[in-house]
DNA sequence: ACGCTAGCAGACAGTTCTGTCTACCACCAC
DNA sequence: GTGGTGGTAGACAGAACTGTCTGCTAGCGT
């Protein structure tokens, strides 16, 4: 109880909602594994939509902070925060459980229409925006061109990293960033 | 009745599944809209994952056969043929109700332990077999790697395509081609 | 003592899903 | 004409789904 049943509905749907995907749990299964009484998760959460874009959110909070702590080890030289970004894939890749981009998955299974994938869209541009920052610090002669050059290899790497197992895609990617950067910044460094 | 309800099945099914992911799709919905009794169908395919997989084979042939087309239609030099791959990626996004990469797509809704995962692992690994032999005809000196970083973008852009109606998204991935093939030829062509 | 808030327990309605089954029909080979 | 093949039409069982509702309990501020 101390935790508040709000908490513990949103950890239990994190775990499942991941696992196998929004559609892919009912209702009634999140509240038998969060021990919460059906009518409280659905005063919290009216729709089984609003669950999942909660979901979503700690998603986002969980992985832009993976993003920023792998751009924050890599060291000071912006080059190599843009690089280090894969370190995150590469871990998150090796994680026990590992099932791909939340928000890639989530978005599969919905319409274009929905809020779901609307808050993917928001997400993905988000990260992306963040990508242009630092490359922009970098000094990319077009700061935009590479967020989404790096970008589009990030998303690549995070669905590779689920449908094959090998840790070469992240590597692979790892590299292909370093050209990338290489070659958008004028020279190796 | 002419082409047999097989292919009616198929058909239907092929244009359900890849607009609504196959779990959102029900049977009763497939039998309604082909015109085809329940009992054809389920003595066609007796569970609903046959029809699934034979979905995903529909789906094999037809995008492999753009991205050879595309390569084909590039020219003579394999580095020229490796970027024209992405003007698959372009076409298809382009197309009203794109919907991204049908096997990824499958794949996000499914345990890593069933033959819908297990088929979409192949067809990823038969295309990138399939770029490697071009990578080494190209002259690359690591085809596998080249491979897999372009395979990677090939994935992200499918997957940006149907997020980011932005075709930037398909062109970014396209140079960034261009550079890695550049870089892992030695120089440029 | 009183009322308010938060929560638990579980029945219930109504829909939708997969998969099975019965019954009938049309054609074609022999 | 007779039997096999492939198809239609639709009822049906059994499960799972979302969302609602009733009743009960415990704590807490005042």
């Amino acid at each position: 109880m101390a935790p508040g049943a709000r908490e513990r509905i949103l950890d239990t749907a994190f775990g499942l909602f991941y696992a196998h995907g929004p559609r892919g749990v009912g209702v009634d299964t999140i509240v038998a594994e969060s021990g919460v009484a059906k009518a409280t998760l659905y005063k919290h959460f009216p729709r089984k939509d609003d669950l999942v874009l909660a979901y979503l959110d700690r998603v986002d909070q969980v992985w832009f902070g993976q993003l920023r702590a792998a751009a924050r080890t890599a060291g000071e030289d912006p080059r190599d925060q843009l690089v280090g970004l894969f370190d995150a894939v590469v871990r998150a890749c090796r994680r026990e459980g590992y099932h791909g981009c939340a928000f890639i998955n989530a978005a599969a299974e919905t319409d274009t229409a929905t809020d779901v994938h609307a808050r993917t869209v928001e997400h993905k541009a988000v990260v992306r925006a963040w990508v242009a920052d630092l490359a922009r610090r970098a000094g990319a002669a077009d700061p935009q061109l590479l967020a989404r050059q790096l970008t589009l290899l990030l998303d690549g790497a995070l669905t590779a990293g689920v449908l094959d197992a090998d840790p070469a895609a992240a590597d692979g990617a790892r590299r292909a960033a370093r050209t990338l950067v290489a070659e958008a910044t004028g020279g190796t460094w």
